[in-house]
DNA sequence: TTGTCAACAAATATCGATTTTTTTGGAGGC
DNA sequence: GCCTCCAAAAAAATCGATATTTGTTGACAA
């Protein structure tokens, strides 16, 4: 894989840039669930090896995005209404959790940045950006991100990726400005910055099952 | 590496037993926190090639027994009590949502399953065996495998085995006789087979922060 | 017609070697 | 004496090739 270059100027090893790239695929439904992953297939879709797509799929595994059957390869991971719910359970658990203990730990600085994240997410959508939904993510994990709990981090980022994949599936696209979205990320920044944990978790639950219960409806199996 | 086989006479891959054999090696403290992982040396400690034992590294990750540094290889996952309190934290809220639904979705072949691996913890303990350690992770996840929530399921199991990780650093080997831990198990059991869920949720979290509660002393950092 | 077996084809797992990157150690300058 | 820069060594990442394993097709027998 020729090196790509993040953001910075700094470049991805080929195994990096794979792990993203495959990522990317599964999110958006390039790659539709279920997918036979060969290892060939993927190396001419890369420009590269086979060692770095083996290993790309491998990180994949941990983010339960792609599925390994020992000696008999990669394939993408199936969906299901089961699977969707169980997501929507987990996240509305670890997230409660996870906002809790930021907001116990709130500082100046943390408020700074899910002012900020807040902002840059208001601009994507009212621009329509092409990032919207990064920035969106970024909003949420930075509600997160004061916990002090990094692998509740963790399992909150990968559970909101699971989340973002059913999203693409079903619909077409994020629906933002569908609903009053807008005014309840409002709510929970602000009752955030209120350092008031029962209404910041009680909004932003209700946000997940609001959106849950949307989405929930269009998923067949 | 040379075909290693199960306990069924099933070969496993390469890259299977090389997992295996690094994970032990973590949990148990032979490769202790911290440690570079250097592929040529792991290659020589697993007579195999490099490309399994990457593979088995990069499997690791999934499990937070290995931290990888992109273009600068792997080590073996640090520790620290702050770690050792999230780990415990975690384990408390997840296995109570678990054990909940298991309960919820009690059925005669569950109640068998759980008393069945009750018993062969007992016996191992009462032998001393050598598979005490499985027998007993076995009997606190059959607790949690009627939940039909698979993911919440594999998070569990992780943090089960990251908890043990710290057992056996902090000291030497399983204390199970110590305190009142059979009744402890057997009050659990009991009010799992009672279908009383906020009994059984009670006694199994009272049970890891008593646990917690006496490794957390022995952790310095 | 159906089931089984063998040979073939395809894909995966693995290995050894090469390329690239990082780290180390030391010479020279400040 | 300390820092910077360069060269050599070590280690990681990657590639191409090979060995195994799995899946498939078609012939033959029941």
């Amino acid at each position: 894989m020729k090196p790509m270059k993040d953001v910075d100027g700094k470049e991805f090893s080929a195994t990096r840039g794979s792990y993203l790239a495959l990522r990317n695929m599964i999110l958006t439904g390039e790659l539709p669930p279920g997918q036979k992953l060969k290892i060939e297939q993927l190396r001419g879709l890369l420009n590269t090896g086979a060692s770095p797509v083996r290993e790309a799929l491998s990180l994949l595994t941990s983010d339960m995005l792609v599925e390994r059957i020992d000696q008999r390869g990669f394939r993408a991971a199936p969906v299901g209404k089961a699977n969707f719910e169980e997501i929507l359970l987990l996240r509305c658990s670890l997230e409660e959790t996870a906002l809790q203990a930021s907001i116990a730990n709130a500082d100046a600085l943390w408020e700074e940045r899910i002012v900020l994240c807040h902002h840059h997410m208001k601009k994507a959508m009212k621009a329509r950006s092409e990032n919207l939904e990064d920035t969106h993510k970024n909003f949420h994990m930075a509600l997160l991100s004061n916990s002090k709990l990094p692998m509740l981090e963790r399992y909150c980022s990968q559970l909101y990726d699971l989340n973002i994949r059913y999203r693409n599936l079903a619909a077409d696209g994020p629906r933002y400005q569908e609903r009053s979205i807008q005014s309840e990320h409002q709510n929970i920044l602000d009752a955030a910055l209120d350092r008031d944990a029962k209404k910041a978790t009680g909004f932003l639950i209700d946000h997940y099952r609001k959106t849950g219960e949307y989405l929930g409806r269009q998923i067949k199996t």
